[in-house]
DNA sequence: GACGCTATTCTGCGTTACTATATAGTAGTA
DNA sequence: TACTACTATATAGTAACGCAGAATAGCGTC
């Protein structure tokens, strides 16, 4: 998609939204939300960044956080949203129509 | 507007493709672009953004610049988009959509 | 002619998020 | 053993926006 590339400024302050997203249908871990993302179309997004998000997360307190054994690979970390995250997930989308419907305004008018 | 604090990281990547639709529509300066974006109700972004953006767009030859004196204050730097600037603006909302797009199908899904 | 008013541009530092890249550790397979 | 897939961690770098304030230029007033 030669288009799409630069994609990079626009994902900020969106990336985070879209793996609070994630998180708060089920209980995920940090591997699987990048595959995810990928499958979502974000395709560039790496490990490093979506790992950076979690830990944000975490020191935010936002999520619950669980360690479970895995049969493939090493002990995977668990994520999902308690109270303040379902908060904060919900101020996401609000901001995100709000500056969504400024955009159509503007890109309309 | 309490629910909508902390819009500026969202902002990033966006608000130099509003300014450059602004511009778009008619040759322009500074301070009316941060007017013009307040109406639309961007109301946090401060005239100092714009000018960053500006100085980045003319530095990247997105725009052609002119100066014109004015009755109030000092002359004033008008700025219109050249070819360029056009197609990085079709980019622009490519991305977007791109973007919004995939952020509709994660929420409603 | 000094002073203040308004409109407007310009400057520099600070904050925050995403990227790139590298390291390291576990388990299955050839 | 070596290789591959899976998973977490660490860190230095880049780029965009925020903020506060200085600088500039014309006008009116006293």
């Amino acid at each position: 998609m030669i288009l799409l590339d630069n994609l990079t400024e626009m994902l900020k302050g969106v990336l985070e939204g879209c793996v609070l997203e994630i998180i708060s249908r089920k209980q995920t871990y940090g591997y699987e939300i990048t595959r995810q993302l990928h499958a979502l179309g974000f395709t560039d997004v790496v490990d490093g960044t979506v790992y950076t998000i979690l830990v944000r997360l975490e020191k935010n307190k936002l999520v619950d956080v669980e360690k479970k054994t895995s049969d493939m690979g090493p002990p995977r970390k668990f994520f999902a949203l308690n109270d303040a995250g379902r908060e904060e997930l919900r101020r996401f989308w609000a901001r995100w129509e709000f500056v969504a419907s400024k955009l159509n305004e503007l890109k309309e008018a």
